[in-house]
DNA sequence: ACAATGTATCTCAGCGCTAAGCTATCTCGG
DNA sequence: CCGAGATAGCTTAGCGCTGAGATACATTGT
């Protein structure tokens, strides 16, 4: 059995015989399986009228210690984003009263953003069902396929500075 | 030692003991290592005025076979993205003077795509630095855990359908 | 006390992509 | 041979993000 990226290698092969593209073997199937993975879990967002960055926003909020407050700051670092698409972010979530924004008294530049009633009835109510998309997604794995995939996968992290500091 | 995915991992664990994360473990981690290799890859690609979307078409035209023509539509289907977006990309690469555009004379609707020189040496001149960026960015990794994270993410490929039809 | 520097957030032009839809061409059954 | 449907590529409005920069407040060193 063969996947896209098996012939992908295959044809360089043949055109660059001098080049050892096997890194590709690792980098492009990671690349290829998150855009598939991606796509799956953009349907179940879809069903709740989220997408992943709306999820990935009420989602930190939810899990952070009570009383689930976060500042833009905080939730720009574990997004990944700039500090521009986290206040598109909060706007749009916002005005769909999602998320609240209430000044820091204890620091007038900066904001503390929570979750509304309705923002987090409706994480709750997505959370297990993305669980279960990530769990079909996973399906052709045994648990110790899972186990070490993402001891590897930490590995990499790690060793590209993705640590707790 | 602990990754950042870690740490969601056990402030969810916390919060919402009811429910089994551990796919967040594998899917959590795919998603933010993707991100940061490719944050990675861009700077190479940086370093010859390219994007990864020109990279991705540059390199699937050098690797096809001889005369190295390829349609939108098989651009398309390469790189999943859109028809638009194929387009776009072309016209940008164009304007470059990186890839031609040509009648394509056996269907009046179809166009070939083909490298022009230019083309053809830039990729040949980015295409080694590339696989040494891959390289580095994998330097955490045995031989072995290159292999056997290749065939696992090989299996969800294969599993979500990505395979040569 | 205060100037200089650092930090938090927001603003916005520009970019690449998607989704929907358009035009031109091809295919095929009747 | 023709009309209906399929296919290939292009167009474009709208979206979310980046990168650069603006604003306001906080901290630090002297």
């Amino acid at each position: 059995m063969a996947d896209h990226v098996d012939m992908v290698l295959d044809q360089w092969r043949r055109r660059r015989p001098d080049l050892d593209v096997s890194p590709m073997g690792v980098i492009g199937r990671l690349s290829r399986l998150t855009q598939l993975v991606n796509t799956e879990l953009a349907r179940t967002f879809a069903e709740h009228d989220l997408d992943r960055a709306s999820f990935d926003v009420l989602a930190t909020l939810r899990r952070s210690d009570p009383p689930h407050q976060l500042t833009p700051n905080d939730l720009m670092k574990a997004s990944m984003v700039t500090s521009g698409a986290v206040t598109q972010r909060l706007d749009r979530l916002e005005a769909r009263g999602l998320v609240r924004r209430t000044r820091n008294e204890a620091d007038g530049r900066s904001v503390k953003v929570s979750l509304t009633e309705e923002g987090r009835d409706l994480i709750d109510r997505v959370l297990p069902r993305h669980l279960e998309t990530e769990n079909r997604v996973l399906g052709a794995l045994t648990g110790k396929q899972r186990d070490t995939l993402a001891r590897t996968l930490r590995e990499l992290l790690e060793s590209l500075g993705d640590t707790q500091e």
